[in-house]
DNA sequence: CAAATCTATGTAAACGTTTTCAAAAAATGA
DNA sequence: TCATTTTTTGAAAACGTTTACATAGATTTG
């Protein structure tokens, strides 16, 4: 295949003619330019980007790190980023660490082998040490948390404000004339679901209403003893009249519960979920939910990124920019209309 | 950052030394190369993989090109896949092409500078010429397509065997006593609503069933008019009581047309999709769907990736490995358990 | 018109590896 | 011990760009 040289021989110029013209903006006296570009089509002339990265000291690249690719928030948000990105010239690697901090670790050191530009990621469950993390940031290669961060240091970051998200979910069940709501509450080791938490309280709190032991029922993925324990609750003397979901599986296992109880929803009970899942407008009653703006989230953290990858070496000012989500009604809360 | 010279300069070896071992590999005496080992630490060395693929002449990456990453079927076939390549120590570069036939050009055309060592791809809807796919086989760089093929040309391809999915699905139906059953049928410019559709004509006619001019519905989405056609064909003398839709979303509308006119599901109509998307065991009735097995999809082209990428030169032969996909059979087709 | 300025091009040195070939060192055999 | 083979190392040439610097030619200026 050919290269530059090649070019610059038949075309009768120098190597650095035939370079300037491929990188545009530089000054080439256009009938030069011209004799350079034919040539080039015609020995089928393809720029080698390896070498220009090499030369220049950068990919070209940068690397997107999440759990796994196949969860909605992930791959709505980078959908987005990866149109941002390209956009803007740069190749994404995408890398899933399954949820372990070693395997994170060992994607960060292959793309520092890389010289990848810039990095986006959410970070594991697990991971509780930084260290992987910060060698980023010294290395002056910018980091961008989206979706989960991480709650200690000073780092540039994208998320969802899921305290407000929380807040507004609670106060759309006190409206709907909910008087004991209940939170089928989140893993509180994950900063995601320790704020929601903090956000259904505080909207009871603000808006006095009762809250008793039972308010906060823990209602992990793969932990069946929420279910028994709503299911108890729903059969008590007070039942709850609301709920507010840590996500929209959780809010999908509550439903069907009141469902074999025979409750009516939204009558006897409002359920709200969170995270505004694909198929919540599948189900019926059509779950209410609380939209995390997924691709507003990715673009945000692919711009966030692109300005920090070409902001001028200075010190180091971590961002944090924290969306409000959006609250939508559907059948399952909708009591009033 | 410290590179190789400076790693041998302050060894005290030579440059080739230090490269053979971290080429693992390479023969060089245990003592020196734990010398090198601790001082390559010392300075935090880290290799580069820039300049190594540009000696080498391979980047070490490959490229997955697909319409857009958050449709489930590319989401889920795209976990595995990065498994697979990462493991076999290759990056993945993730492009979406959103549709459009010069984009995915355009893709190739970049992926090509950056001297990518194979691609995967799940060609557009509207892509019907193919240069830019012959054109990467003539500079052999390997491509395996997936979910979506070429008919014409010769290629590699890891694909869902559609005809089959569809004709499980028709047989099912037919099996459950279904006697009248239309078929929502897809795009037929796509191949693989072409298939279903063929799968559904050849299960009816080997099984000895009416069809008549009725038995096929274009229900593209976006096209409302397959809706109305439904709608009066279920309010007809002889209406259908089985239906195989072309998708799990079209099996969706045609549940909300049912029960709009109050009919039971799978007594009067027994309903199959196709994909088995999350959502078809949130559903009330839960959804019978044909499954597409998008993670083996995913592994198998990966490893069909992986063999070509390490074949001798020789003459190419394509391979079509096409996996026969299994039927879900849930609620709203199971009449008889 | 000479001097000064500007523009377009060329020369050559990087960038950090891998790898061929040759040489040195170590191991083996008689 | 010395010749022979084998193993380990080193020197140097790629790989294909970009870019600082130099130079030639064109243009402006007084």
């Amino acid at each position: 295949m050919a290269n530059m040289k090649d070019v610059a021989r038949a075309t009768g110029v120098s190597l650095a003619t035939v370079s300037r013209v491929f990188n545009e903006s530089e000054k080439v006296r256009p009938a030069t330019r011209k004799k350079v570009l034919t040539m080039a089509e015609k020995l089928n002339y393809r720029p080698n980007k390896i070498a220009a990265g090499l030369r220049k000291g950068k990919s070209g690249s940068v690397g997107v790190i999440i759990p796994v690719i196949d969860r909605e928030v992930f791959s709505s948000s980078i959908k987005s980023m990866e149109e941002v990105l390209s956009q803007a010239g740069y190749n994404v690697i995408i890398c899933q660490s399954h949820e372990s901090v070693e395997k994170e670790a060992q994607i960060i050191e292959n793309l520092k082998q890389l010289r990848i530009d810039g990095v986006v990621i959410s970070i594991s469950k697990e991971t509780k040490r930084i260290d992987h993390l910060t060698s980023l940031q010294q290395d002056d290669i910018p980091v961008i948390f989206f979706d989960r961060d991480v709650e200690l240091a000073k780092f540039n970051s994208v998320v969802i404000n899921n305290y407000n998200g929380a807040y507004q979910a609670t106060s759309h069940l006190i409206d709907q004339g909910c008087q004991r709501i209940v939170h089928l509450a989140g893993n509180e080791n994950v900063f995601i679901f320790k704020e929601r938490k903090r956000g259904f309280v505080a909207a009871l709190r603000d808006m006095k209403m009762e809250m008793g032991p039972q308010s906060n029922i823990p209602f992990d993925d793969g932990h069946l003893e929420g279910v028994d324990q709503l299911r108890q609750l729903l059969q008590s003397d007070s039942p709850p009249d609301g709920i507010l979901a840590n996500g929209d599986i959780a809010a999908l296992v509550a439903l069907r519960v009141v469902e074999e109880l025979g409750l009516k929803i939204p009558a006897d009970l409002a359920i709200v979920g969170f995270g505004d899942s694909n198929f919540c407008t599948y189900l019926r009653p059509s779950l209410s939910s609380v939209n995390q703006r997924n691709e507003d989230i990715g673009k945000m953290a692919a711009n966030l990124l692109l300005s920090e990858i070409n902001k001028e070496a200075g010190e180091f000012i971590g961002t944090q920019q924290m969306l409000p989500p959006v609250l939508k009604i559907r059948d399952s809360s909708n009591r009033l209309g």
